[in-house]
DNA sequence: CCAAAAACCATAAAATCCCATAAAATAATT
DNA sequence: AATTATTTTATGGGATTTTATGGTTTTTGG
């Protein structure tokens, strides 16, 4: 599978169709289902999302470890309930659920971010400012940390 | 076999039918029996489902272990004993039998609910509740998970 | 024969498909 | 290198299908 990576901002239309950009869907190319699997991030007011051959790797996981861990159980609980798996229609647009877009504060347009095996949406100020706040806890932890000049 | 996800929550009618949710339901399309095995939770007030291939892995897995194991084979003995396989109708509804209803705390609302290889169904409020308490021992657990700040 | 279950029919809302066009990116040509 | 041609991508709106849900009729089993 290749990597997602850069950011694309794209615009919901009246329907809340959004394209997904181009170089995601070719990251998908190769799999059974031909679209993502979005989540509600834990840590982020933003969507996390999966290519459905992720998700499979989980379930197969998830059953190995079998039921006596409760930690694992209560995540995987959380993740499965609240995976939503979406096909690209022709032009490769999707449909972002509602409480997903609530969840991320979307409302008219919204930021793909890549982040390798996975990638992001989010609302594209509240990126910007998260990523802005990225780089200072990195600045505070590692002040010699030499971004530019 | 596709997998069970995000969740769905479907009213009883008058005569205690209620519509699998479509997606769930064509994770079983490609099955000899059309329908599911439905049982009570050993663990939740709610109903655990399954497709009739996965009770057929759970019987054969069960039988590898053997008959020494006198846990597993109460387990057993309790699931196969209390499985109750429903065939879809034409419109993809079932009629849930009443006790696990009872058990589940259902009278007109069910939520489905994905978990990966298998699914629930939840009273509505007491998913809800449960899935509150799965973050809360999450974040307890691991104390750095946290959304937004 | 009667009650319960199954099959059948109907419909509104939601999701999906289909076609069209504008904008952007890429390739080709001079 | 600059300009033009071609392809790809993003976006828009209408038409069609699917889905969930309700009611009615027929069948079945005790």
């Amino acid at each position: 599978m290749s990597l997602f990576l850069s950011s694309y901002e794209n615009r919901l239309d009246t329907k809340g169709r959004i394209s997904v950009p181009a170089s995601f869907r070719a990251s998908v190319t190769n799999e059974n289902f031909m679209g993502v699997v979005l989540y509600r991030s834990f840590t982020n007011n933003c969507i996390e999302g999966l290519t459905m051959s992720r998700m499979e790797q989980m379930a197969s996981a998830a059953d190995k470890i079998g039921v006596f861990d409760t930690q694992l159980d209560d995540l995987s609980a959380m993740l499965f309930a609240d995976a939503r798996p979406l096909t690209f229609d022709v032009t490769g647009r999707i449909v972002i659920p509602s409480d997903l877009l609530a969840h991320a504060g979307i409302t008219d347009k919204a930021v793909f971010v890549g982040r390798g095996n996975s990638f992001q949406i989010w609302n594209p100020d509240s990126f910007r400012a998260a990523q802005e706040k990225s780089l200072q806890n990195l600045r505070a932890a590692r002040p010699n940390l030499k971004i530019a000049d």
